[in-house]
DNA sequence: CCCCTCCATGGAAACGTTTCCACCGCCCCC
DNA sequence: GGGGGCGGTGGAAACGTTTCCATGGAGGGG
């Protein structure tokens, strides 16, 4: 039983008085073999405790059975409810993910393409941080790669299963309108982002509807607790007659309520407050947050599925685009008299 | 530069007119090779854009440089902080890392470790489900098995990494007790988890302050929202007396807030409520929950060590404990006069 | 001046699979 | 009754590395 070293196909054949193609067949599926025969293999090898090899196998075959995932950061709600989606669809495919974290850093990211690349991985899924990594060098030299979440403005010909942010600011943009809402504060993502696609749909939504755009109620950050609270920080007290806020993230909600807190606003009746990403948290606070729901599970699940089973219709054509959810809670009310 | 296939270590040593033997020794680092010809090896290979196959390195080696890992959920956010700091410590040591999913279904997990074996990893890292998969065959075909955030009492021989539980709840029970509470409610995992070690610690501390535990305050509820949010509302309604409430997980802490919130409990002027994980909503709830924070990043960080780095440390002794810390917030209150 | 050592290098044998090909009976159909 | 498939099987050649071993010089000490 505890054998010298793990048996390999060539020991179960020898066992069972086979030859190795047969044993393979029998483990593979492929070919045919009589009942007596793949009986007779399969107790040798559990007489030897064998499991076939990835390894040999991927040698072989020129491929790992494996898929890389690249995601900011894994502790991000968001992204998280996307790795599962992504594990949840390759599970069903056989396949196994690698997955890493680039923290928003080009480099890192590209170090870690480099890794998988060298792992032979049958196809990257990313959410990008950034051109640097040689995208177009991953998806020739041994694989295919789908983007999720973003896309690269750079890279149009790489495929991305997207949710449709544009909607969800524009529902949410509306929603705020109805309410009564005039000088609509927008938290936003850092300037260079490509959430851009977000603040463009507030400014066009409210265009739309025929608000005037206030330049100073517009403002960025980068994705980070210190820098979403100091925007938030800024804008609140900057701007003592602002109605509303739309965060268009969950790390600017967060910001938004706390800011919002300390200084002493009551929420919705001093301001309203909306945002995208229907994190768990948002039906925790007080009051339970509005915000827009974007599929991340879906957006992983599908860019796992146009990866893997879908090679023809990637590369030709738009992005997937997924529907984001309003979901109306507590945090937004009409429009007041002004605080102060 | 559109090659037919793949450049291998054959076509570079081809192209730099040497042996592949010094390819090999110029991508390993091992071995001496001549300044001169490393430099002809590595203009050739970025000429051809070799990547060495990790596919045909881990044949030879037997080993795949990756690693395993098992968690119940990516997106339950203490699992997520934990999966974190295996990246990062994998990161480090350049191993990648497999990430799945068990969803606390010891037939699900036992299936992942059998992928995990014919992956040929070299290690695995599990919050485990159950004792259902073959753990110690894992351990003995392949690779080693380190246990995070819990351990299985029936593999006591399975090194371990994990938070300190006891102490935690000890803390926040000796907090609420110090406060005045008395009748001090318990929401608990399932019966048979082996987070029983948080329900021992509770009781053991009441009886060491000498406050009599009331069975009828000690309740279990499955890992699930439905179930947390079904025990907190059944031990709330039943017991109109309980001035305080521990609950020893985020989710049946999330349970806890929103029953109070539906049956209009003030907190912490009719309930004081305090949980075990300190994650992100912690801070944002209103008042901001008492909790007592587990180090997921660590575990995560120094299972992984254990588990690459020292190979020595591993099997013998007791398992490894990280210290928590309690956070106190707003969400607990000194005693007052029983609610109705 | 010779021998021993050491560095730089190449050849070739693994590592554990899959799969092409060839082979052998057997059955079926003409 | 003979020939042509065809199901079942084994041999052997890849797949892309690492590494042991052998070889050939160059240099240094006796």
């Amino acid at each position: 039983m505890a054998q010298r070293r793990t048996a390999t196909i060539k020991d179960v054949a020898a066992a069972a008085g086979v030859g190795i193609a047969t044993v393979s067949r029998v483990f593979s599926g492929t070919g045919s073999v009589s009942a007596a025969t793949r009986e007779r293999v399969l107790a040798a090898a559990g007489e030897l405790d064998y499991r076939p090899s990835a390894l040999g196998r991927g040698l072989k075959l020129r491929r790992s059975g494996g898929i890389g995932l690249i995601v900011p950061d894994v502790t991000d709600p968001f992204h998280a409810d996307l790795v599962a989606g992504v594990l949840a669809c390759a599970r069903g495919l056989g396949e196994h993910v690698i997955v890493d974290a680039a923290y928003g850093d080009p480099a890192r990211e590209a170090e870690i393409v480099e890794r998988l690349v060298e792992q032979r991985v049958d196809g990257i899924i990313a959410v990008p941080a950034g051109a640097r990594a040689d995208w177009r060098a991953a998806a020739r030299v041994c694989s295919s790669v789908v983007f999720a979440d973003r896309m690269l403005p750079d890279l149009p010909e790489i495929p991305a299963v997207l949710a449709d942010d544009a909607g969800g600011v524009r529902s949410l943009t509306e929603y705020l309108a109805g309410l009564g809402h005039r000088r609509v504060g927008f938290l936003g993502g850092a300037p260079g982002a490509p959430a851009g696609v977000r603040e463009r749909a507030f400014r066009d939504t409210l265009a739309q509807l025929g608000v005037p755009v206030e330049e100073d109620l517009v403002v960025a950050a980068r994705a980070a607790r210190d820098a979403a609270y100091a925007a938030a920080a800024g804008l609140l007290q900057r701007r003592a007659d602002v109605t509303a806020v739309l965060a268009a993230g969950h790390l600017l909600g967060e910001a938004a309520v706390l800011v919002a807190r300390e200084l002493d606003l009551r929420v919705p009746a001093d301001v309203s407050i909306a945002m995208v990403d229907d994190v768990s948290w948002a039906e925790l606070c007080d009051p339970p947050l509005t915000a827009v729901a974007r599929p991340g599970h879906d957006i992983g699940y599908r860019a796992c599925e146009l990866l893997l089973r879908e090679p023809a219709r990637r590369g030709r054509g738009q992005p997937v685009l997924l529907p984001t959810e309003l979901v109306v809670r507590g945090s937004c009310g009409p429009l007041r008299p002004a605080r102060r």
